[in-house]
DNA sequence: GCGACAG
DNA sequence: ATCTTGTCGC
């Protein structure tokens, strides 16, 4: 996709007057500067829905996969018709894992591989739903806002499980919702997306409202808790990974294809160390 | 000090 | 997120 790189570029290095010969998917930053871009970033936020709105010809769901023992993120990015959810475009991405599980700086671990995803498509998708939160962070920035910016799209974070916030429980009937408030704001919405499942946490990502980007995800349900982007994100990157050769170990072991002989002839078919 | 804590 | 076995319900 024609990425907007250099809008990217230019918020992630332009701060911070570090040097622009550090690979733009390699975000090697310790915790407190990731902290300090996102506080920057936070500002950069557009809020609201598009004037003029935006027609929705197609929307992109994605989302990350991985495994222990190995040291590499799967990514995938799938983009459906509008308001078909046909597939149109599969893109997907390997890389190795830059930044550990910090909650709250999800976008420095799970963005780097996406947005190498993101570049593999050969259109612009018209919004975008990530598997994370959008605004709905403790300083405001999530990964749907965080990338949002970069890519230079409406986004949207769709979570499987609240991050920070309080909310009343949500009627069980699909379509129902609840606000979701931080420090006396309303930062997203509790939706019921299947009835009597557990909801999901919508909140803005980027150029995008709050009911509008509720109104979206419900629109994307096809019967799964999770709406069809997020979901068909989820399995092509699933199937990415279990396609892919296996990882290399950095443990050297024996081959099992030439087995100690002490094991060929062993009476005990299975002994356990 | 005790929880809470996207994926 | 991943790992993991069974189990409840439409």
């Amino acid at each position: 996709m024609a990425l907007d790189m250099e809008f990217g570029q230019e918020i992630l290095y332009g701060e911070r007057e570090m040097s622009r010969t550090k690979p733009l998917h390699s975000w090697d930053v310790t915790c407190r500067e990731a902290v300090a871009i996102q506080k920057i970033f936070r500002e950069k936020l557009i809020l609201c829905d598009e004037s003029p709105p935006v027609e929705i010809h197609s929307i992109a769901g994605a989302d990350i996969s991985y495994s222990r023992g190995d040291d590499r993120f799967f990514g995938a990015v799938v983009i459906l018709s509008w308001p078909a959810m046909e597939i149109l475009e599969i893109a997907s991405s390997v890389a190795q894992v830059p930044f550990p599980y910090v909650p709250g700086l999800l976008s420095f671990r799970e963005g780097p591989v996406l947005l190498k995803a993101f570049d593999k498509l050969k259109q612009r998708p018209d919004i975008i739903i990530f598997d994370g939160q959008g605004i709905a962070h403790p300083r405001g920035i999530g990964l749907a806002s965080h990338l949002g910016l970069f890519l230079n799209l409406p986004t949207i974070g769709c979570a499987k499980t609240k991050l920070v916030g309080t909310f009343e429980e949500v009627d069980q009937e699909r379509g129902c919702h609840t606000n979701l408030y931080h420090k006396g704001s309303v930062i997203g919405a509790v939706v019921r997306t299947k009835n009597r499942v557990r909801p999901v946490f919508v909140s803005q990502g980027h150029r995008i409202s709050l009911p509008r980007a509720v109104e979206i995800v419900l629109n994307c349900c096809r019967g799964y808790r999770l709406p069809e982007p997020v979901r068909q994100a989820h399995l092509a990157v699933n199937r990415l990974r279990e396609a892919a050769p296996p990882p290399c170990k950095t443990r050297i072991s024996a081959p099992e294809s030439d087995p100690a002989p002490s094991e060929i002839d062993s009476i005990r078919p299975h002994s356990k160390e």
